[in-house]
DNA sequence: TAGATTGTTAATCGATTAACAATC
DNA sequence: TAGATTGTTAATCGATTAACAATC
């Protein structure tokens, strides 16, 4: 796929996404404009027309953009337009809080399988997902094929078992594990890691 | 506080500061380079030594720098020599795994209070809190006095609380909730929404 | 001394913004 | 028609990188 499209224009495009979806369904607007987007969002008008320029022209003069037909067309191009199925390793608090939250299924996501390597929590049910042992992941990608994995382990085990995941062929990998994984070109990685925010945000801060 | 130094560097420097962190503790390194903490890190050597100049000399021409020192010097620059009170909003899933995380201790931050609006989580305990009802959050801020609050509630109720903690004092917030907050300047906020992440990868995926 | 690595400068690269013709 | 807003261009702004003198 050729892509000179810069990463962080594709990081916005799931924003926009989300705060087109909220004024569709928790207002039933129709239309908006890269003025009041940007305005709810804290980008510059100028910036979202020019991010949505790299695929194509969604908008109007004078009226702006309807919202369902931009909705549609980010969905499809982020490859919305299927489900992922998503693989989830370890189930401890965090694992158990992925597999209940109901925030995936309208945006594209299912939890599909949620892997341990602790036998007491193996054949654990949550939210209708039986908890595997981390030794059946190999079996299970092979058998249904996953490409998304999220990462809810210590940092400890978590290079090894990014390595299994990339073994098998996962593609996309969201760690909530404290450090930075080394995977081969054409996977992706994202880093979910609340300390690393927050300390981010304390040297804005004044220490009482 | 005189503030050029650019936020994108500011966001790097707790990435460093675990990464040092590690090479200290799992592996009893007492010196790096920003060779080797770059090729660990996936950055530029040039870009360590840039970002890091912005604070002072910490290196050593020949040698590079001392793990031990350079932990200090960026806890201090980051704030982390306190340990700072975090209020965990939302007891759901997700606030209980907050509430639960032992990686919050060692890294400068502490849980110290969890709230909910739903009657019947009130007053449980976990990992030694009590579940608070939301309507104690202004005494319970006014009394011990916060800077920092999680935000582990449905996007409906997002923004009354942030304004409810804004109001408070708050000055960052950690948000799981998939909108985008408005808040006055001076007020730090980060976004953990795994969907917009993982619609991020997607992209790059083919569909199967 | 020889080798390694820093901190810094200048050049390069990339992203954001202002402005506006086009047009609904 | 008058007003609004797009998509795009060029200018500006900011971040990254390459290179190297200084020096441990």
């Amino acid at each position: 796929m050729t892509d000179d499209i810069p990463h962080i224009v594709i990081g916005r495009l799931p924003i926009y996404l989300r705060a087109l979806t909220r004024m569709a369904e928790e207002y039933d607007q129709k239309t908006t404009s890269s003025h009041e987007l940007g305005e709810q969002l804290g980008i510059s008008s100028a910036q979202i027309r020019k991010d949505l320029s790299h695929f194509g022209e969604f908008g109007k003069q004078g009226t702006g953009y309807h919202i369902g037909y931009l909705i549609d067309q980010l969905q499809q191009i982020l490859n919305l337009h299927v489900e992922w199925d998503v693989a989830v390793i370890g189930a401890g608090h965090l694992g158990h809080a992925l597999a209940n939250y109901n925030g995936f299924g309208h945006r594209g996501f299912r939890i599909r399988w949620i892997f341990d390597n602790d036998p007491a929590k193996v054949g654990q049910k949550t939210n209708g997902l039986v908890v595997q042992h981390i030794d059946e992941l190999e079996e299970t990608i092979k058998e249904h094929g996953a490409a998304i994995a999220i990462l809810a382990i210590p940092a400890k085990s978590a290079q090894d078992v990014t390595d299994r995941l990339v073994k098998m062929g996962i593609k996309a990998i969201l760690s909530y594990a404290p450090l930075h994984l080394s995977v081969p070109d054409g996977v992706e990685v994202s880093y979910s890691d609340p300390v690393t925010e927050m300390q981010r945000m304390t040297y804005y801060l004044t220490p009482k």
